[in-house]
DNA sequence: AGCTATTCATAACG
DNA sequence: TCGTTATGAATAGCT
């Protein structure tokens, strides 16, 4: 075992470098989130093997770290006028970091508490076996909700896009139709045709919207109404 | 000199934490460039002090990398059959899923490293009282994101209800315009617009109730955000 | 910022 | 993949 040091570059026995990339990723991750730990920085660390394979670690979220650092770059880079944002997308991305500073306070949340028992004085009782099954059980339930309600809303939102194309497509066919009639209008000398609907069909139109909204959704949904349409 | 074993936790002391902070980060980026030039690995890594400033390397392109570790994240999200790959709801959707996957998986982590570390020392571990505190405090994480994300799915089937009301009122109007201009055409000379609406009337009453609703919409999400402090 | 005594990470090997 | 060990590297505590 006659360790020597070794110099910086792509090692090219494959075993070996597969072992290698292993050990020193494992290294890397610890490292950064003891880093992350002491110094209360927050770390994202992204690694694809040479193979594509994704390693991923972050101190809070992926999702969060990518969107500030996104923005810290768009800040450094004002020459470029993107700011073509349509307040869609402005409120999406707004509505996201919300729930991205949410789920890190959350874990913030957990982590201090942990922290705190470690360093804790009393304890007696349970051991590692527990919380093991403690976390089987929070995990297998809550997947399974999730699963369940994925799915059922999944349902539903196929069948209403469904709905939506087929509509759609009602809709230029009796543009076309419409187009059509006013061109022979015109051509066969009448005045301009206004194209009207009347009070009437529209408090029609109105009701029938209201009453298949009450039917599907709870209240609290009609009083969020859609977000992004 | 007697140099001790430190335990991982936030450094009490503001000096002795920035210089751990930037003597650590060194290390730390000197470990990824190596991991990477050793195996051929495409590495990023983005680390952002306390303060907020932001440090990165990347082996590659930061910005590649990070596209690429986004089309990894929704393949391997892509459990449930819905290929309707339109709208920004499926991106919503996303998003969603991908937040809870990793609240779920940074609860697990957490866990399973503090577990280690009581394991470790001599100890028994968390009192049972402990044991329940832990419990409500992950659930409620959880169901927060639950919540979090079937408030979500309400909006998408909202918002697509929205879009189908508004489809058939169009379709509607349409359905009569189509048939007022059949009975123009059939009684040549007689002048129908007399309870019509112009086109231009109509349009403007589109666009008032559009803009009704995006003003609803971004001050209902606020307020969603904000009740989950 | 440097300097060292230590702890830590890991190359080589089983 | 996993464990062991000798050794190089990283770094905590000081100055």
């Amino acid at each position: 075992m006659v360790r020597q040091k070794i110099q910086i570059k792509k090692i090219d026995n494959l075993t070996a470098r597969q072992v290698t990339f292993s050990k020193r990723r494992r290294g890397l991750f610890k490292k950064a989130q003891e880093l992350s730990t002491l110094c209360d920085a927050d770390i994202g660390l992204i690694v694809f093997s040479a193979t594509g394979k994704l390693f991923e670690y972050s101190s809070s979220s992926m999702v969060q770290l990518i969107e500030k650092h996104k923005m810290q770059s768009e800040r450094e880079n004002m020459d470029s006028p993107d700011q073509l944002q349509s307040s869609n997308l402005q409120c999406e991305k707004k509505t996201c970091a919300m729930l991205s500073r949410e789920f890190v306070e959350k874990n913030r949340e957990l982590r201090t508490y942990y922290a705190r028992q470690l360093n804790g004085e009393e304890l007696q009782g349970l051991g590692l076996e527990e919380l093991m099954k403690l976390e089987k059980i929070v995990e297998g339930g809550i997947s399974r909700v999730l699963k369940i309600k994925g799915d059922k809303f999944m349902r539903e939102i196929s069948s209403l896009k469904k709905k939506e194309a087929q509509l759609q497509e009602e809709n230029s066919r009796l543009k076309q139709q419409s187009e059509q009639a006013r061109v022979l209008n015109e051509f066969e000398g009448q005045n301009a045709t206004e194209q009207g609907q009347s009070a009437d069909s529209i408090t029609n139109n109105r009701s029938l919207v209201n009453s298949q909204q009450d039917y599907n959704d709870s209240d609290t949904s009609l009083k969020l109404g859609l977000a992004f349409p």
